[in-house]
DNA sequence: GTAGATAGTGATTGGCCACTAACTTTGTCG
DNA sequence: CGACAAAGTTAGTGGCCAATCACTATCTAC
């Protein structure tokens, strides 16, 4: 398998990872295992530990902004925050990994912030206004704050671990649903 | 100094460390030496590590809880939803360390509940639902989501490092305060 | 003053983990 | 074939860290 396709199942097998057990929760041996690979070998495909956490955490972000651009193709007015909506719904559904690596990410660039590493959370950042921006053209000024406001209390909902059936959850739906 | 006091400063303590470098990125050692005890000390006071975390993410939930209580005493209508934001915006002013410590609280529940830890999420959750009621009790079914939401929001683009005068804090401020 | 309790420390240990260095295997092309 | 490169491994190292054990100091009450 050549250089570039591993690096690519190591970055798929640290959004697993990372998500699940954050960035100083993971070993690099777990990430290794994972792809299949011994744990050296990362090493010539990355320089650190950071730079795969980093490539995991732009993957996920760009994998949200896609999914928010496909769901607002084409549509307008009430249908774009409806689609967007039940796009993000799906996503999580069938991937929750997505979910908690964003979480796992604002805690590492929070850390890292209070650390002093400035350029760490640089490119995070960028990488979060894509997905913004994203938002915002679908959405437009008015509605993107709340649409990602809604979606952030879906993120610790679900890290938290809240069951589908708990009431923090029927309260969320008649929120986002008003009869 | 009594067992009961060091254990008070102990958790005070806790919470700044855990707030910045998480639950595995905080050695007890740093919390020892924030504390002015030594490192073997803090497991004559607590069981270990894991129970530290616990107390220190319930004040967390306590302290967040009661500025909400007491932000919304004998207000009403739409007082009562400003109040409340003005409230936990100065929280978070004069110690950003308590939002920081809600989002680790937030991924440690997720990576526990991930490795198969049950009980540990329990506990937090209660933690988590007295805050909610308290939010519920002074804004009612209708905004209490939303509420939370935006608070939501405003943890991850603090944690993100977002600098007060980025366009997403100014797309935020238009949002809850629609002119 | 001494017995017991309460608060506290120093030294250590076993385990994990990021990262390095040196070596091996597998095509591939002239 | 033989040489070169790219993919990959085994073995090891230095450092950190949660938790334990055995010990010391201080106070209080009889």
């Amino acid at each position: 398998m050549s250089a570039e396709e591993r690096r690519e199942s190591v970055i798929r097998a640290a959004m697993i990872e990372f998500a699940r057990g954050g960035y100083k929760g993971t070993s690099t041996e777990a990430i290794a295992k994972r792809v299949g690979v011994s744990q050296p070998y990362l090493f010539r495909l990355f320089p650190g530990k950071q730079a795969i956490f980093l490539e995991a955490s732009r993957r996920c972000c760009e994998r949200t902004t896609e999914v928010f651009r496909k769901a607002s193709e084409g549509l307008q007015g009430e249908e774009v925050l409806h689609a967007m909506g039940a796009a993000y719904q799906s996503l999580i559904a069938d991937d929750p990994d997505v979910l908690l690596m964003q979480m796992q990410m604002y805690v590492a660039v929070a850390s890292a912030e209070a650390a002093g590493d400035r350029e760490f959370g640089e490119t995070l950042r960028a990488g979060w206004m894509e997905m913004y921006d994203a938002v915002l053209l679908a959405l437009g000024e008015g509605e993107t704050t709340q649409f990602l406001a809604f979606g952030m209390l879906v993120n610790v909902l679900v890290s938290m671990g809240f069951r589908p059936d708990h009431r923090v959850w029927t309260g969320f739906y008649e929120s986002v649903q008003p009869k």
